[in-house]
DNA sequence: AAAAGCCCCTGGATGC
DNA sequence: TGCATCCAGGGGCTTT
C-alpha cells in the first residue's frame, strides 16, 4: 500500500502530536515480518523525541534507541488521544502520555523493529542499501543518471528496487514513467541524459502531488489521524488497463514485471 | 555483482 | 451460498 507519499503523510499526521510523549505500555499482536528485537517492557518509560522517515520506513527516535516501522503492503497507523479498542489486525500498540499509536496491518508484511542507539546491526541492515531520497537536493540528475548507468534491468524494476532512489512504489513508478514518456521495459542503462532528466522531474512532481493529495487510498490507507488519500483519482495509467489514455486515447496496456503489474501507454511512452 | 524468482499473509473480487 | 482462483501501495532472501 504505502509508498513514499503515504508514509510521509502518515508521519506528518502524528509526528508533532507524539513528540515528547512518554511510553506507558506496549502491546504486541500476531507476529509481523520480524520480531520487535527487545522485550516490550524495555520501552516503557522512554521518551519519544520525534519521527523521521527514510524511504518507506518511519523512524521513531527515543531518548534511548529508536523504533523502525514499515507499513508493508497493507499497514496503516493511527494515533488517537483516547484509548482505542483493539481491532482484529492491530499487531502493535503503544500507549503514551499523549495518545496511543497503533499499527493495523491485515497482511502483516509490515514491521516494528527496535534498534539500540549503538546498534549498527539491525538499523544498517534495514536501511543500509537504500538509495537517495527523491525529495531532497541529494537527488540530482547527475547522480540519478550515474546510478541508472550501472543497471541493465528494466527501468520500472530499478525504480521499485529502491537502491538508486527510494520511495517509488508500484503506483508512482508507473505514473512517473508515463509522465516522462518512457516505456517501463527500457533498460535503465540505456536512458539518455535528457530522458533521465525528464524522469527525475516526473518523480519529484508525482510524489509531490501525491503528497499534497494525502497519498493514494486503494483499499484502506489512511493517515494516523484518519484522513484518506485521493491521488488514486488522478492516476494517468495505474489500474487503467484497457481504458483510453487521457492524452492520446489509445488503450492503456498492462504487463507483468517481476510479479508486479505495470501500466503504460504504448503511444505516449517510447521504448 | 546484478538480475530474476520465491515467499511471507489476509481479504476482496470474480468465476463456476 | 459455497468454493477455487487470482490479485493487491513491499521487500528480504535464495538461486541463477
Amino acid at each position: 500500500m504505502p509508498e513514499l507519499p503515504e508514509v510521509e503523510v502518515t508521519r506528518l499526521s502524528f509526528a508533532s502530536r507524539i513528540a515528547g510523549a512518554r511510553i506507558l505500555s506496549v502491546r504486541m499482536g500476531k507476529a509481523l515480518r520480524w520480531p520487535l528485537g527487545c522485550a516490550p517492557a524495555l520501552l516503557v518509560g522512554r521518551i519519544v523525541l520525534g519521527v523521521r522517515r527514510r524511504g518507506k520506513y518511519l523512524l521513531i527516535d527515543l531518548d534511548q534507541g529508536l523504533l523502525m516501522l514499515h507499513l508493508g503492503m497493507s499497514g496503516s497507523l493511527s494515533f488517537v488521544a483516547d484509548l482505542p479498542a483493539s481491532g482484529k489486525h492491530d499487531h502493535f500498540a503503544m500507549l503514551t502520555t499523549q495518545g496511543t499509536l497503533t499499527l493495523n496491518d491485515p497482511r502483516r508484511f509490515g514491521a516494528v523493529v527496535y534498534a539500540d542507539a549503538q546498534d549498527t546491526g539491525s538499523a544498517s541492515t534495514l536501511l543500509g542499501r537504500l538509495g537517495v531520497e527523491p525529495l531532497t537536493d541529494d537527488f540530482d540528475v547527475d547522480r540519478f543518471h550515474a546510478g541508472l548507468k550501472r543497471r541493465k534491468a528494466a527501468i520500472k524494476q530499478v525504480l521499485l528496487a529502491g537502491e538508486v532512489v527510494v520511495g517509488v512504489g508500484n503506483i508512482y513508478a508507473s505514473e512517473a514513467l508515463f509522465q516522462a514518456g518512457i516505456r517501463p521495459t527500457v533498460p535503465a542503462e540505456r536512458l539518455s541524459r535528457p530522458r533521465v532528466a525528464r524522469l527525475h522531474a516526473a518523480i519529484r512532481d508525482i510524489l509531490g502531488r501525491a503528497l499534497t493529495s494525502g497519498g493514494s487510498t486503494l483499499r484502506n490507507f489512511s493517515s494516523a489521524s484518519g484522513e484518506k488519500g485521493h491521488f488514486q483519482f488522478e492516476t494517468m495509467v495505474y489500474a487503467r488497463q484497457g481504458e483510453p489514455c487521457r492524452v492520446c486515447a489509445r488503450p492503456i496496456k498492462l504487463l507483468r514485471q517481476g510479479q508486479r503489474s505495470t501500466f503504460y501507454c504504448p503511444q505516449c511512452q517510447k521504448p
